[in-house]
RNA sequence: GUUCCCGUGGCCUAAUGGAUAAGGCACUGGCCUCCGAAGCCAGUCAUGUGGGUUCGACUCCCACCGGGGACACCA
């Protein structure tokens, strides 16, 4: 935006910075965070502080530079007016051609807004991870919610995605899962709901496997057949888990997930096996079987202290453990894609893990372990800061959240709009309570943990998915009524009238996606997205109160309803990112 | 013991090292003959402690306090 009058601005700095001998380094350029006018504000403290001929403190150094250099800028094109405060330069822009242009930029690229052309190669982001024969529940959801919505990051600033799930399908509590089925319900096909149907089995088998120790002994042979490999364990096996990958299907489809690659544990094992005996000829892994297991002793390696710790690679009995799968997994990933990064999105209790595992790959000489990365982010809990498990049965499962949430929702659209068909108050409720149930897992910063409570998670009021989808609801109602499009792509936007602050403060949110999707995709933040799409809708909702549109005089009206129509854009753009439906009544 | 993360009003959260620390919940009072009140307006209240770096620190460094996690045959 303003790339000429940019450049003659640092023309100008330049020459300034020449005459007196500052650093050439250009002055750094930020917003000016007083609403209500716009401009550009540069801090002069740097070049203050570097100026050998600075006579007194550095603040008032600053202000003497700043009035100096403001009185070189007068009258340069395109800003309306340019002072000097506090030691910062602010450069104000005419406000109605700042409007036009950034009005411009949105209703002409539509839906495309802030995306950026494709560029690089490929990424690939690994998250849901989940075991078969165990439920989805709401500890889940934040690392759905959170992968998704780093990989639409991605794609919005340009780099293609691959979506890749790491299954585990094999394991003790596969075998006990397997075992109670045979002996309690042979035969049975899930039902409807497959999830809860096989969740309900999972508790089950941990039920008498925690209580019944002659039951616990029938799991363990039933763990040794399957080790000999038993045909009719290994068919059930790969039956039930197909049914398994049924029931997260549902899951994921409902959250509007998909992926492009599914990786089983059980398909790296072999090769992990292999992997290690080539660690342990190479002097990296040490081999202590039959009495210990085969370990790296990564700080003996390196010469670190307590760093790396030491990593168990097989058990002494030779069986593959979690380590023993990353490797070749990891390795697998770069030999299917030429993959310019590989994002790990996994909790924060595996960080050790992950580092573990990158450093031995780095130690064999794999050079692409350096693009590795592990997004760890905090777990979500239940209040008194008890973690979700299905072991202890102390989980929330998506289902009942959102039947709850939904049931919720439904109530206040029957309300608002009885004319509604049921289908059509039933799909509307869907969205909204999924979005209110997105929105908190994404909104904080991933460091930060997640305390899921059934009230405020059903709370659809203040800083929620409600509150935007409602402001792009009432934008969606009054381009309707002007009879317009969703795009409204021509609409003129004549902005030849003096603004007020509300108008101002939107337009400029709207000018910040473009740069936002980009810092969010590198920083993998997806809460900068829903913290800014918050803050949109808040700017709308001012505007809206504030500034008639429908009963406004030209140019007034033409403009508003552009403007209106551009902020209408941005909701569901930056909605869309989140993984959050934009419905266009509610 | 080693190490990582977190600490901002009563509660939850925000703030690329930059000007006056921004919201939500809760509480109190107000606003629907006016484009949809899941909304808007008004009010009280905050950077754990002590040092350091810097022109400038919620932000960076050190120590401490408080909470949580990880650290050899779970994943």
């Amino acid at each position: 935006m303003f790339e000429n009058e940019k450049q003659a601005l640092n023309q100008v700095v330049a020459r300034f910075c020449e005459k007196r001998g500052l650093p050439a380094g250009k002055l750094e350029r930020r917003k000016i965070p007083f609403s209500g006018e716009w401009g550009m504000a540069a801090p002069l403290f740097p070049l203050a502080a570097a100026d050998p001929n600075k006579s007194g403190p550095v603040p008032a150094h600053a202000q003497f530079l700043a009035e100096a250099l403001a009185a070189e800028l007068q009258g340069l094109a395109g800003f309306a007016r340019v002072e000097a405060s506090k030691g910062y330069l602010n450069l104000y822009f005419s406000s109605s051609e700042y409007a036009q242009k950034a009005l411009e930029d949105v209703l002409a690229a539509g839906s495309a807004y802030g995306s950026q052309p494709q560029s690089g190669g490929p990424v690939m982001v690994e998250y849901s991870n989940v075991n078969t024969h165990k439920p989805i529940h709401v500890g889940h959801l934040r690392n759905v919610i959170l992968g998704g919505t780093i990989c639409r990051m991605l794609e919005a600033a340009g780099h293609p995605v691959i979506r890749a799930n790491y299954i585990g399908d094999i394991g003790l509590h596969v075998i006990k899962w397997l075992y109670n089925y045979e002996r309690f319900h042979a035969g049975e096909k899930p039902a409807a709901d497959i999830m809860r149907w096989m969740s309900d089995i999972y508790t089950e088998a941990e039920r008498h496997f925690a209580s019944d120790p002659a039951y616990e002994a029938e799991v363990r042979a039933y763990f040794n057949r399957w080790d000999a490999g038993d045909e009719e364990i290994r068919a059930l096996w790969l039956k039930t888990r197909d049914w398994s990958m049924a029931g997260f299907e549902q899951t994921y489809q409902l959250l509007g997930e998909h992926f492009d690659r599914i990786y089983f544990e059980s398909e790296v094992e072999d090769s992990g096996k292999l992997l290690v005996e080539d660690l342990i000829e190479r002097g990296i892994a040490e081999d202590g079987r039959p009495e210990n297991p085969v370990i790296v002793d990564l700080d003996k390696l390196l010469g670190t202290k307590e760093e790396y710790r030491v990593v168990v690679l097989l058990r002494s009995d030779g069986t593959s453990l979690y380590a023993t799968k990353e490797l070749p997994l990891a390795m697998l990933k770069f030999e299917e894609y030429p993959l310019e990064q590989s994002i790990y999105v996994v909790d924060v209790r595996q960080t050790l893990h992950f580092k573990q595992a990158k450093k031995i790959l780095e130690l064999m000489g794999f050079e692409p372990a350096q693009r590795m990365q592990h997004l760890a982010y905090e777990i979500v809990n239940l209040p008194g800061n008890v973690t979700m498990s299905s072991r202890d049965g102390t989980v929330v499962l998506l289902d009942d959240l959102l039947r709850e949430a939904s049931q919720r929702a439904q109530n206040i659209v029957a309300e608002k709009n009885a004319a509604l068909s049921l289908e059509q108050q039933q799909e509307i409720a869907r969205e909204v309570a999924l979005g209110a149930i997105k929105y908190p897992m994404i909104s904080r910063e991933t460091t930060k943990v997640v305390t899921f409570d059934w009230e405020s998670a059903l709370d659809f009021n203040g800083q929620s998915a409600p509150y935007i989808q409602y402001a792009h609801v009432r934008a969606n109602s009054i381009l309707r009524k002007a009879g317009l499009g969703l795009e409204a792509a021509d609409l003129p936007a004549n902005f030849a009238y003096e603004l007020n602050s509300s108008e101002i403060n939107l337009i400029e949110l709207l000018t910040e996606l473009p740069d936002l999707i980009v810092r969010a995709a590198k920083e993998l933040k997806p809460s900068l997205i829903a913290t800014y799409a918050y803050d949109l809708a808040k700017a709308f909702n001012d505007f809206y109160n504030t500034c008639p549109v429908l009963g406004a005089e030209e140019p007034q009206r033409g403009a508003r309803l552009a403007l209106v129509a551009a902020a209408r854009i941005v909701l569901e753009k930056s909605l869309r990112i989140l993984g959050i439906d934009a419905p266009q009544e509610m």
